[in-house]
Formats: structure tokens, C-alpha cells, sequence
DNA sequence: CAAGATGCTAAACGATTGTTCAACGCGTGT
DNA sequence: ACACGCGTTGAACAATCGTTTAGCATCTTG
């Protein structure tokens, strides 16, 4: 019930103010000073309220992991890939947040790992929802499948510089998302081979050296995510 | 023709050591003076050979640029993802190179857009061999799909910290790919929707929303790349 | 009003950073 | 034998880093 001064609290300006350079130019990149700066204070005032520059990280950690996925309603009844949805319905607005949470994905912290447990949890629940209501068949593993569909819904912001450079956009952009939507969607609907001569020739080769399995599998032909070619001629 | 000191020239033994620690605990992270000590060499021997730090990064970007996307034949002739099989086939010695690379595509820098724009046009030219082959059907949007199909393969290496702890391994191992290769393919073979709802609601919605198309696209329904769900009960 | 806690700043500390510089060993060519 | 260029080192540089400290202002509490 404080008189708000400007906006948020001072620990909140310093937080988002961290939240955006860490984010934006990544942890060590980032001087004490610069968020200090950006905040409008002292750096001496960034540890007395943080600590540390790591209690700092680790409070922006906290921070983003329950205020979008601490939304536990949302994320465990069902959908995790909605939770992307809306932080892509506005990406201009939610820009720093998505370029921390991206930095978050491929750093190895514990929040990252909450975090994406409880994504891969939430689009595992999904998948089990519509695949019992007929919606989606079902898959040859629904685990993998479930860890994998994460993954690549978490493309967008871990890699968006690539994708958005393929469409010819600088940033993430509502026209990157819509010229996204359908070939995505038809690759999930449709598949991309026009029969499975691939996946039984895999499966083939999979059971075939299943048995002496040696520990350096170099020479089973199959092992890889994408489509082997190897044909005949 | 010179006579193998130990085993390759100081300059390359310097950059190699600068790859690993690069990969393994990032760019700024790594001190001159910690690549010299894995070198074996003096802090001032790395300056006097690249002649600063930002020159070491770019002389090992170049490095692996050419290493591994200079090899224009494998790459141009069709297979972007037999790169990546190449890889992942011996995991163990290529974790270095793996890491770096993980590293540069999620940075930006203009090497990696060379990097990840060699992989995309191999890939793109590999669906194009293999839709007139009749292996794989004619997808919504040739380029696109290209495009996500490359990020999608990139996965693997991007994100194989979440990957592998998905799966319970603490790193990306040869059982890893293993046990995705099947559920992969078994998507890229299916699909994963039952029937194509989604896909012709989705092309309804954006057809709906394309006239009159406010730069603030805060009300049109689907624009996300993950399965909309919005059921009406 | 006195007293203490709290939010905050300015200055400074030691450590580490990237980089420079003078010097040394050592083959090679003249 | 002498000079020179090259690879290399170790010490030193200024800058910047995260953090500490002393102190000021403001507010609350008795």
C-alpha cells in the first residue's frame, strides 16, 4: 500500500532492468554496473538488495520461472505450448522475457531445468488429452514424442534469430509467427514422407543391432533424427 | 612437411584449446589466459598468433565454418542432416566441436548465419531430390518447412542438455539418438494429428484475419505454431 | 523530540581482465 | 662468425570487474 513512486519498487526496476541486459547481451556480458545504470541507481545498491551478482541471476531466475510457468493452473491442466502462444501473441512486449528464458534454455542452471520440466510435463499431459479424444493418434512413443514436441516448441525463442533471418525479418515478428503457423501445423498434420519405407528400414536396423549392442555403435547405419538416404543406387 | 612437433603447429593447438573452452563455458567466460594454460603456451603467445581476443573467435569460427560447412560437396549435394549424423555418430570426440557450434548458433555473429544459411539450402535442396523422388510429398510451403526442418535437426545440439536430461542421461550419448530415432521419424512419417481439423481452422483463421490486418495482431486466434486447442465446451 | 532502522550513494579496494613490451633462444642465410 | 627474423616468455600496464565500507538522508517507532 506504499505510495508507488514511479512505477514498481526499486528491487522491481533493478530486477527488470537485469532481467533485459541478461537477457539481451547474456550474464557475463553484463556488468553490475550497467543494470545499476539502466535501473537508475547506485551498483552499490544492486548487492545490498541482491547480495551478489549471482543472488541477483538467481532471483530473475525465481522470478521468471513462477511468474510463467509458476502459473501452474495454465501449465499442468494441459497446455504448455499455449504459455508460448501468448508470450508470441505479443512479442514485442514480452521481448526480454523471451530472450532470458531463451538464454535460461540453453544455460545449465536448475531453474532451467524446472522450467522446462515443468513445459515438457504440461505438453506430455496434452498430448495424453488428445490423443483419448480421438484428436491426435497415437504416437510410437508418447515420452519421446512429448520431450521432442517441447523442443521444437522452443525453437522459436531459443534459435529466433535463425528463423527469423530465414523469413527475411530481422526479429520475431507477428509475420514470422503467421507465415510459421501452417506449414508447421501441416508437417504435424500430414507428416512430410510419403510412406514409411524410412521408418521400417530404421526399425529394421535398430532391432538388428540391438542384440550385440557394442558400446561404440559405429557402424549401425541408422541412428540419426533425420532422414537417412542411403539408397541402393 | 614440417617436422610434427608433438602433433599439430602451436597456432592450431592454441585455437583448439580456445574451441573447447569456448564451447564448454562460452565466449566470455573464458579468459585469454585460461586458453593459454590448456595451450601450453603464454597469454602473450595467443595475442602475438591472432592478435586479440575477438581475433581468436573469429579465426576459430572460420575454423569450423570450413571444417565442417567447406566441405561444400557433402553439404550442397543434398545432405544437411548427414553433416549432423556425422556428428552425432561419435559424439564422444566431437562433444568440443558440438558445443561450439551449439554456441555460435545461438549467438549472433555473421559466421554462424553463414554456418546454419549452408545448412539450410542443403537442406532445402534435399527436399527438393526427395519430393521428386516421390519419398517425401510436396509440403504447404517448400522454404519454410526447409527452414524448421533445419532448426528442428539443430535441436540436438542446441538444446542437448534438456534433451539428454529428458531421456535421464546427463549428456547427448549414442543411446540418446537411439531411442529418438524411431519417435522421430515415426512424426516425420505420420504426423501427429488424427485428421487435419487444426490445419483447416488455422487456414481459416488467418485467411479471416489477412484483410484487414492491424500491425497489432492482438485478436486473430491462431497465430502459434503449437496445436490450438480452443475447444468450445 | 530522540533513536534506530532502512534505502541509498560515493568512493575505494583487491582481483582479474585484455593487451603491450622488452628481452631471450634459436635456427637460417650470408 | 654474424646478423636477422621468428616463436616465445614473463613482467607489467591500464581498465574494468564484483564487492565493501562509511556515511547521508528519510522514515518509522517509542
Amino acid at each position: 500500500m506504499r505510495s508507488s513512486d514511479d512505477d514498481r519498487t526499486t528491487r522491481a526496476r533493478i530486477r527488470d532492468a537485469a532481467i533485459v541486459l541478461f537477457g539481451r547481451d547474456g550474464f557475463d556480458a553484463t556488468s553490475v554496473r550497467a543494470v545499476a545504470t539502466l535501473a537508475g541507481v547506485s551498483p552499490g545498491l544492486v548487492i545490498h538488495h541482491f547480495g551478489s551478482k549471482d543472488g541477483l541471476r538467481a532471483a530473475c531466475d525465481d522470478y521468471i520461472v513462477d511468474e510463467f510457468v509458476g502459473r501452474k493452473s495454465e501449465l499442468a491442466s494441459g497446455r504448455a505450448s499455449a504459455l508460448i502462444e501468448q508470450w508470441l501473441a505479443d512479442v514485442e512486449r514480452m521481448t526480454p522475457l523471451i530472450d532470458y528464458v531463451a538464454r535460461m534454455l540453453t544455460s545449465s542452471s536448475p531453474s532451467a531445468d524446472a522450467l522446462f520440466d515443468g513445459l515438457r510435463t504440461g505438453t506430455a499431459s496434452m498430448i495424453d488429452e488428445q490423443v483419448s479424444a480421438g484428436i491426435m493418434r497415437e504416437p510410437l512413443d508418447r515420452d519421446v514424442t512429448a520431450l521432442y514436441i517441447t523442443l521444437y516448441g522452443l525453437v522459436p525463442l531459443v534459435m529466433q534469430r535463425q528463423l527469423a533471418r530465414g523469413l527475411g525479418a530481422d526479429r520475431i515478428t507477428t509475420e514470422v509467427i503467421r507465415r510459421s503457423t501452417l506449414p508447421i501445423l501441416d508437417l504435424y498434420t500430414h507428416g512430410l514422407y510419403a510412406d514409411d519405407r524410412y521408418l521400417v528400414a530404421a526399425q529394421e536396423a535398430l532391432e538388428r543391432s540391438s542384440g550385440p549392442r557394442s558400446d561404440k555403435g559405429e557402424n549401425d547405419p541408422n541412428q540419426d533424427p533425420d532422414p537417412p538416404i542411403r539408397r541402393a543406387s
